[in-house]
DNA sequence: ACCACAGTATGGTCAGACCATACGTCGCCA
DNA sequence: TGGCGACGTATGGTCTGACCATACTGTGGT
């Protein structure tokens, strides 16, 4: 027969779910506070225990944030950070090796690709100016560390081009489980003169407004940053 | 001065890292048993509700899957699970209008015309046969529940072409957040004559091997799918 | 050989306590 | 009157110890 399984939800999965609900319902946004802990364990009827780990599993998808004390700030609120999240998450299954290097750089790829696509030609001069910016302190970088960050910074803003915050989440995500092998691999180089060409060579094209050479410069950039494992 | 904040680590922080290092360096993987969490709390020194706290953080990221009672089953196990995490992350963050169906389906759009680029024509045979079964079973379908349902079967098994097991799951957590859109749009469109054009269009170019008509086919569904919002 | 029952290890939950932190408040003193 | 220091208090963080529900394991009887 069509005999289902009783779903037992845990406590903290109930809790959970109220919680959601009222940001649905009563249309709570980020910077909003939640209720105390010993406040919503009576008002639900649970332990704190219980909410405890509710409030664990929500700052673990980058939805509240705790701060101890007392005050406007104190308490649980709501905040919005998708990308420590996600970093989290693919930080763990790459070190299960549920998750690939190569799967990882292969999304990478995909984002930019698709974001300079989008955004050749429609970049704001402020957007451009950023570009420029991060390029120029690569170039002043000292130490291969100092050059990733920039390198980094560079990145960031080119997925931000897409003007899709899930891809910038997710791009800002995959630098983070990279970064490692990113100071690894310009050490390994030596030389950054050409991973400098490739930026600039990136930079032209989407201030030029020409998606199919971005497309082909960030290719070229990746491939050569990823032999089997690279940076930037 | 260059004064860093204390950063004061909490217990289930420490007992998530040591978790970690364990996998690291013991080479733990997925289907190996994890201790139970009074002997982890005593081997930690800290409190089972700090273990507890740990553990709700991994199940939550899908890399563990506690199970009660006894025997080769029960206490936490590692899994990958990725696909949960991203959904509930994904319905959260849209729940908080820190992400927007839009910036969703784009997201959809570009995972799904990467696969088709890179599996058209390379698509094994099994492959090909689970796409065609998929738009068997829509055909056939009696409900617009039933229809959506292998619509996802159906792209899903798009995405898995990829061969990125990331691509993959993401994909998964995406339709699992439209959902509720898409079977709206069915029952918005009344037919799904259009829809079912569509599917075999993407399938014929994935077969004969013609990237951009297999990409060019998936934006035009797609685009139709999601007028303002939609399903497929 | 089978089966029923007690034993036991597991996660799930709870209650209550204490600590650390940071703001609010009150009152003293200049 | 203004400032400033001590105390009060609400917040999250942690611990202890207990009890429940679950599901295997072993044991003893039939």
């Amino acid at each position: 027969m069509g005999w289902e399984p009783v779903r037992r939800t845990r406590a903290f999965e109930d809790v959970i779910a109220q919680i959601e609900r009222r940001i649905a319902d009563d249309g709570l946004t980020v910077g909003d506070r939640l209720p105390g802990e010993r406040q919503l364990a009576e008002q639900l009827q649970v332990s704190r225990a219980s909410v405890r780990e509710a409030m664990r599993v929500l700052e673990t998808l980058g939805v509240i944030s705790s701060q101890a004390g007392r005050g406007p700030d104190a308490g649980a609120v709501l905040t919005s950070r998708p990308a420590g999240a996600l970093a989290d998450l693919l930080r763990l299954h790459v070190g299960l090796s549920s998750l690939s290097m190569r799967e990882v750089a292969e999304t990478r790829m995909m984002i930019e690709q698709w974001a300079v696509r989008h955004a050749a030609g429609r970049a704001s001069p402020e957007q451009l100016e950023r570009l420029r910016e991060a390029i120029g302190r690569m170039e002043r970088a000292a130490t291969p560390e100092e050059f990733v960050l920039h390198d980094a910074e560079f990145h960031l803003t080119v997925a931000g081009l897409s003007g899709n915050r899930l891809l910038a989440a997710t791009m800002q995500a995959l630098r983070v489980t990279v970064r490692t092998y990113a100071v690894q691999a310009v050490h390994r180089l030596g030389t950054t003169d050409l991973l400098m060409d490739d930026h600039r060579k990136i930079y032209e094209a989407i201030a030029a407004g020409d998606p199919e050479a971005a497309a082909t410069a960030i290719a070229g950039h990746l491939a050569r940053a990823y032999p089997g494992d690279g940076p930037s």
